[in-house]
DNA sequence: AAAGTTGTAATAATTTATATTTCAACTTTC
DNA sequence: GAAAGTTGAAATATAAATTATTACAACTTT
């Protein structure tokens, strides 16, 4: 099992959207062509971007763009907004452990603050990287090309 | 997408081994029972854990024993040991990133290092629970009902 | 020898992720 | 204001991963 592409996916176009933002129209069909990714995929990734204050997308005029500054976009920010994890959260608990059986009725109490913690680790780390990092270490690269 | 349900299986019929052994020959038919799975599932994990020598199981006998002491085995070799994650790491990449865009040929480069830190950070958690303490928790409960 | 168990392979069913088709609503440009 | 291109969204299809089931040979103990 693996956390959703969708999530490398979003990062990927939110760094085409700004190192391509003004040279021309960054358009789901272009960020198609980068990613590799369907055009209606990425278009439903723009959506929850876009419901997550992340970026800026119209009907019609076509090309996306940045709703705040690269700094104050997280890696976390982008995971939670591409929905990667749901509410039951990162560890997928087996759903019948027997009531009858000491262990089955409370193994998952057991286990559910110390997989939360692990869960929460892996976010905090995710909190610490911000998209101008990303971007920046990309256009360093380009660059040197 | 989740971490399969493999591991907190597993974690659950460790701790039955621990608390049941002794009491009664605790066979995948009565670990299955307990966790609601597929005794075959079962016999599965038992046989991933066995070869990263945590369980003794043979055939024909029946009941499976703990090869270590409970302090000695921590989550981290659980989630080892029945290959919650396989080597592509955590985060599942998109695979066709397009090579002559500039973005596309250098996301995935970018984003390595950083992906593989939180997946650490989540593991590194991991590594600091034993099982000793998930039992301890448990018959403490059990105690208590 | 009988009964019960493990280990393993093969297959099936279920669930989740990703892709595709389609089209109405919208914007811009001619 | 018509044409061309775009987004948003629904419906459906395909593919991949997870979990369950069936079947049985090899083994142990009684």
């Amino acid at each position: 099992m693996q956390i959703t592409s969708k999530f490398t996916v979003a990062v990927h176009i939110l760094a085409c959207i700004d190192i391509f933002d003004g040279q021309m129209r960054v358009t789901s069909d272009i960020l198609s062509g980068s990613t590799g990714v369907n055009a209606v995929i990425i278009r439903n990734v723009l959506g929850q971007l876009r419901n997550a204050g992340i970026v800026e997308t119209r009907q019609g005029s076509g090309g996306a763009h940045l709703a705040r500054p690269l700094n104050e976009i997280t890696l976390y920010d982008i995971y939670r907004a591409v929905d990667c994890i749901d509410d039951e959260g990162l560890f997928h608990f087996h759903e019948n452990p027997n009531a009858d059986c000491p262990v089955g009725r409370n193994i998952h109490k057991v286990m559910d603050g110390r997989l939360r913690e692990a869960q929460m680790a892996l976010e905090n780390e995710l909190k610490s990287t911000t998209l101008a990092e990303v971007v920046a270490d990309t256009r360093k690269i380009i660059d040197e090309e």
